[in-house]
DNA sequence: GTATCCCCGTAC
DNA sequence: GACGTACGGGGATACT
């Protein structure tokens, strides 16, 4: 028999299920995908693990059944399916063709009916049944041939299991839901009969008739009256119970058999839900031919790719190295294209099992000066994937220190414009969307695990991996110019984004000084000091535990000592700032669990860390700028993230005093002075905080005047740092909550001081209704400089996911137009200190400042020339004000 | 043993 | 549920 065992799939649960289980999820066009997404899974799970031969999946109808003709309150108590399921059933179901497996739908019946008129026709037919389902209403149909598997937890009812689970048959589950009913559907049943007197009436009479029969016999009780009252009730309830065996499926086994997936639907579909994992895994493989690339070896064939390179308009580039590490690695080869037609490798660094250079391959400054030219050519656009990583190889001394050049056109940075949202910007992702498959690295480098991996992959190999890594970069690239174009990004992806490459991958490169003498120092107190506090913790807690894990913490706090508990987390009670702090008021332990956090946290984060880096290169640390990090437009700043340092307590400002200027050199910073109410008081057009900047007050001094009704100079701290909290509040989207809860105040305390904030400041607040209505009418916000940012959120149903990109579309414009603002600064920063032929050099960007490292003889100059870069690179409705400091290191003063 | 989630804390 | 954007350490947990 060809399909022996077939699969039923009670699909209409697992879309609940799925609905219900994955967080909210949309594809950037807005449509909720998450219920797809979890069918899926579901769907790929039941294939994987049980590999059946014959399958199908079955739907409830969209309308009534005919239950409801025989009690119209059935289901009656069921909400209506929410909007945002709705429109993922379309998906589903064409999910489950694309997979090529059998749909079973019937007016009039729903999923279980269908479940039960197929196992009735099959099993008849000596074929074995697997109800995929978690259902009680479908344990009726197990039998010895019938058993209900359930993935979710992976358990698989059989008669035994019944009997186990309800003491009954699986025959008699019928008349014993008929006693208990059930809730959710609305089945009435016999009003206090739970499932023990079922199981002992059924146990004992059988079925409903036979309980009926005998029911005279019953001793009085409330129940026998129940068991009276409502019999109709329980046999109306069996009815509803009951599956219908009769409706009309396909008849053959054959029909059920599992097909291949139609690849090419299941591509459209996974594209359009952008399941890029799933597209990845299970489309077939649309693989890019490798016909036109080709090996350059000889003088003759770089002779020949170099009169092709004459005609070129743009100059596709790949590097392969032997490590991520730019200031390590080195060339193993490198590839180009000009077009999609064909591709070159140029090997230069591979080598052989034996480690020995391979010797069919050009040496590395024979390609270096056929090469440069046309590297090197600014008038030659350059385009390729994280080009900050091929320019730094490239211009990397070991590497012969090509200065890479042209209008670069990077295509990671070119995907984070037009969708600063999405997970991944890795290359072979970005091209299954066009679906182009890309082979990984993972596949050519194959078990070699060693970190210079590439360069003993076989010559043919590489040629076929690295070219097809420029052949998708070029495809990237046709793809997303329109689209820049379209959206209004292209002058900030070419003469913004794109260009400030080389200035970060310059920054990266110099790194900045450390002091690891200091760092040693700080890292031996903090730990003396760890250690006292880990003992005294311990004593006063009565024993031993680990101070680091908020679960072992909470019981010895909530559940040893009884302090009273805060609020709740996911796993147990917080520990957090805020609760110990209160705590800290009645118990001395919560005082001393604080500084111990305090200090391991510095400790370990920020002067352990440092050291180990700064020990890999000779005293600096290199840190990562990761262009393409945020949604917002700012940077970030990985290995180590050299822009959360600390600043705010005294041992923060020792770790600062750990970043030094070489000898001969001093540490320039400039920081925009309150950046982001500039640039809020720009975009509202507000005028009390417009004058408020022209006039160059201390904002949160002005805004302390304003909401406690006091002149300026009667201002005390306290006051200035309520107004300081609320001004940085309302850049986020802060309610009343968040500033009660910030400021230790009452929520009706903070109300009244928004009020008054938003009575003074009366365009902010319609500047923020208004970027919301903007938000929700075009789908996304933007920059000054036209940066986007979509927020499908703006309309969920859903008021916590809506609320929260409603403060995104405040926040958005703010925070992303200050990361505009000082982006153009680098640039202007960059090409001043060129054309000054200053040696001065920027080191680091912490979102609204700039420090560059500085020779002494060049302070004045370089002070001047910062200075006026960053405050006239672009003109506002009120001024940018600058900051300078110098110092010999990174604390402030 | 490795990968991932969660809690927490640092910055602007 | 409640304040936006990040990164990272360490524990707990899930998976291989």
């Amino acid at each position: 028999m060809v399909c022996d065992e077939i699969y039923l799939i009670d699909g209409s649960a697992y879309i609940y299920r799925a609905y219900h289980a994955i967080a909210p999820l949309s594809n950037s066009s807005g449509l909720p995908t998450h219920a797809v997404y979890g069918f899926t899974t579901i769907l790929r799970r039941i294939i994987r693990e049980r590999q059946p031969q014959c399958l199908a999946v079955a739907f409830d109808t969209r309308g009534p059944v005919f239950r409801h003709k025989l009690y119209p309150e059935y289901k009656a108590n069921r909400p209506p399916m929410p909007d945002d399921l709705a429109v993922q059933i379309p998906y589903i179901r064409k999910i489950a063709g694309s997979y090529n497996i059998l749909s079973l739908e019937h007016d009039d019946q729903e999923a279980d009916d269908l479940i039960a008129s197929v196992t009735r026709r099959l099993t008849a037919r000596g074929c074995r049944v697997v109800i995929v389902s978690g259902d009680k209403d479908l344990l009726q149909l197990v039998s010895d041939s019938v058993s209900m598997w359930d993935p979710m937890n992976d358990r698989t009812m059989t008669p035994e299991t019944v009997k186990k689970k309800y003491g009954l048959d699986p025959d008699q589950l019928l008349d014993y839901f008929a006693l208990t009913g059930d809730s959710s559907d609305n089945i009435p049943g016999v009003p206090g009969v739970g499932p023990k007197t079922a199981e002992k009436l059924i146990k004992q009479y059988v079925t409903l008739e036979g309980l009926y029969e005998q029911i005279d016999f019953l001793k009085p009780s409330k129940m026998k009256e129940n068991l009276i009252a409502h019999k109709d009730d329980a046999f109306l309830s069996r009815k509803l119970i009951r599956l219908n065996h009769e409706a009309v499926v396909p008849e053959q086994p054959e029909e059920y058999r599992l097909g291949e997936p139609h690849g090419d639907q299941l591509r459209v579909l996974l594209s359009e839900l952008e399941f890029h994992s799933l597209l990845k895994s299970d489309v077939p493989a649309s693989k890019v031919d490798t016909l036109g690339f080709s090996l350059v070896q000889t003088g003759e064939q770089m002779d020949e790719l170099v009169s092709q390179l004459q005609k070129a308009v743009h100059l596709v580039v790949d590097t392969e190295t032997t490590s991520l590490d730019p200031l390590v690695a080195r060339l193993v080869g490198i590839s180009l294209c000009i077009d999609t037609g064909s591709a070159w490798y140029i090997p230069c660094g591979h080598r052989d099992r034996e480690d020995e250079r391979v010797a069919d391959q050009l040496p590395l400054g024979e390609v270096v000066s056929a090469l440069r030219p046309f590297l090197e050519e600014r008038k030659l656009p350059k385009i390729g994937h994280n080009l900050k990583y091929d320019w730094a190889v490239l211009s990397a001394p070991q590497n012969e220190g090509v200065r890479l050049a042209g209008p670069l056109y990077d295509t990671m940075v070119g995907a984070w414009l037009i969708d600063p949202g999405r997970r991944s910007y890795k290359l072979d992702d970005l091209c299954l969307d066009l679906d182009i498959r890309l082979t990984s690295f993972a596949e050519v480098v194959g078990g070699d695990k060693r970190e210079d991996g590439f360069a003993r992959v076989p010559l043919e190999q590489a040629r076929d991996y690295s070219c097809e890594d420029v052949y998708g970069a070029l495809r990237l690239f046709e793809h997303q110019e329109p689209q820049l174009r379209e959206l209004g990004l292209w002058p900030l992806f070419a003469d913004l984004e794109c260009p400030l490459i080389p200035v970060l991958a310059e920054m990266e490169r110099r790194g900045i000084c450390v002091d690891t003498g200091l760092l040693d120092t700080l890292s031996k107190e903090f730990g003396r000091k760890i250690d006292g506090l880990k003992q005294d913790i311990h004593k006063m807690a009565g024993r031993e535990f680990n101070i680091n894990s908020p679960q072992q913490l909470g019981e010895i706090l909530f559940d040893e000592l009884n302090l009273p508990r805060g609020r709740k987390t996911k796993t147990g009670y917080s520990t957090d700032v805020k609760v110990l702090e209160r705590l800290a008021l009645q118990h001395d332990l919560p005082r001393m669990i604080l500084e111990y956090r305090n200090l391991s946290k510095l400790k370990s984060t920020y002067v352990d860390r440092l050291t180990s880096l700064a020990g890999e290169s000779s005293g600096r640390v290199h840190t990562s700028f990761n262009q393409c990090g945020t949604t917002t437009g700012r940077l970030s700043s990985s290995n180590p993230n050299l822009q959360n340092i600390p600043i705010r307590s005294e041992d923060g400002q020792r770790i600062r005093s750990a970043f030094v200027a070489p000898p001969g050199h001093q540490l320039l910073s400039g920081d925009y002075s309150q950046i982001d109410l500039r640039v809020l008081a720009h975009y509202s057009g507000d005028q009390a905080l417009r004058e408020a900047f022209m006039a160059g007050d201390d904002i949160h001094q002005r805004t302390a005047a304003e909401i406690f009704f006091v002149a300026p100079q009667l201002i005390t701290p306290e006051m200035r740092r309520v107004a300081k909290t609320i001004n940085f509040g309302i850049v986020y989207g802060m309610s009343s909550f968040g500033l009660s809860s910030q400021l230790n105040i009452s929520r009706k305390e903070a109300q009244t001081f928004i009020d008054r904030y938003f009575a003074h400041y009366p365009g902010v607040r319609t500047f923020m209704d208004e970027i919301i209505a903007q938000a929700r009418k075009d789908g996304y916000v933007s920059t000054l400089l036209g940066r986007r940012r979509r927020l499908p959120d703006i309309d969920h149903s859903n008021r916590t996911r809506r609320e929260f990109a409603e403060r995104a579309a405040i926040n958005t414009p703010i925070q992303g137009t200050a990361a505009d603002i000082i982006k153009l600064a680098m640039l202007q920063v960059d090409r001043e200190l060129r054309r000054q032929r200053l040696e001065a050099k920027m080191i680091l960007q912490i979102h609204d400042e700039l420090v560059l490292e500085v020779p002494e003889e060049e302070i004045s100059a370089t002070e001047q020339l910062l200075q006026a870069a960053m405050e006239k690179v672009i003109q506002l409705d009120v001024p940018l004000v600058v900051n300078l400091s110098v110092s010999s290191n990174l604390a402030k003063v």
